[in-house]
DNA sequence: CGGTGTGAAATAATTCACAGCT
DNA sequence: AGCTGTGAATTATTTCACACCG
């Protein structure tokens, strides 16, 4: 069930690429794959594609590949998203908008249940299905509606603030849109999206690939 | 100016990291700063902080630490963000309006120039200061406008097809809001952002620590 | 002192390469 | 033949530890 050995960082960053092309590949009707076909569609070698899965057990057959049924389950166990989670939007901007429509959650079993702002003209509406509360009912709600995950989307200047607030209130990880580190204590989990750190880093590799075409 | 050896790839991650916890700093009026002390609030060992700058030249004073005056302008000159870089949102949907109005890339001397989308009721309007141009518009505008980077926020089905039409017109680097690999030709750069495999690494975060804690 | 820069050592991650299964 | 699973080798990245400087 759990695995031996700790998990190398990179391996689990994969593991979501794997299930997403075996996903398009169940759809397509794919009924097997091999390492080497699954990695090429996503530039993993196949040695890397077999190393990571086998961290976690044997899910393969030799002469065949992988059952594209069978494996799927298994990651999306090994991810722990073969159940839902629930969370909640913090800070209802253009960001918190924008996240409150995204269409890929639900399909991976993640519910936005609940959107938070201090903003009085939006308190109490509702954005797609989910309604906006005030943040003083962030606790009873977390605890109401068994929500695990706070997605951060507040400007820079609050944002540690209420991130306390979400570790007081009971949620488990942060999902960090804002661009400064988040301090939170042990038990809670901070993954971060930074769109300017993104594109510095795609500044800097264009322009290496300019200095290496001359 | 140029470093002898092949830079690791999570330094230039660390790199925008330090700029901003340094611009912070700066803007805090502190005039020099150690690696043990930058290193502390991002996460960092000190060595790793030295080691990381010392791939590109010798910024430090021993027993001083370093200038944050002087180190911004060198890590901004690494990362090539010591000069503007235009930039275009291709597909204004939720997402795209979102990164329009997204107040931190001004700053950082990204400008966001034009927008593209093919719904007919937004062409010709105006986004925060921002023209939504037809798509078959786009190669002009990123010549006339010297756009070289292109931010991809359309939907899946037609991801990869608007990304070959952005190479076509030019563009140097993608920033990728799409869930798929976008396959490009050599010279042209990509980095994904997708939000799904962000909750599908918190999940995974959450999970461990929970069984970690009993 | 306090702090940098950097060889050398340690650790982490990837790739090789092949025995063994279908 | 085609393909997995995995030790062993390789390569990449981080950390140690210390000479040297202000």
């Amino acid at each position: 069930m759990s695995q031996r050995q700790p998990i190398p960082r990179p391996t689990v960053k994969r593991l979501s690429l794997y299930l997403r092309e075996l996903e398009v590949r169940q759809e397509a009707g794919s009924s097997t794959v091999s390492s080497r076909t699954l990695g090429e569609t996503l530039g993993i070698t196949d040695a890397q594609v077999r190393r990571d899965l086998g961290h976690f057990g044997q899910f393969g057959q030799p002469g065949i590949g992988y059952s594209v049924e069978g494996l799927i389950p298994e990651l999306k166990s090994i991810l722990k998203i073969d159940r839902g989670w629930n969370a909640a939007v913090i800070g209802v901007g253009n960001i918190g908008r924008a996240l409150l429509h995204y269409p890929r959650f639900g399909p991976k079993g993640f519910h936005i249940v609940a959107a938070f702002d201090i903003d009085d003209s939006i308190l109490g509406t509702t954005i797609n299905g989910c309604q906006v509360h005030a943040m003083d009912e962030l606790e009873s709600c977390v605890k109401s509606q068994e929500i695990r995950m706070g997605i951060l989307s507040v400007p820079l200047s609050v944002a540690q603030d209420v991130a306390d607030m979400m570790v007081t209130a009971g949620i488990r990880g942060i999902l960090n849109f804002t661009p400064i580190r988040i301090d939170v204590g042990g038990g809670v989990d901070v993954v971060s999206v930074d769109f300017s750190r993104a594109l510095e880093q795609l500044a800097y590799q264009v322009s290496a690939a300019e200095g290496r075409a001359h």
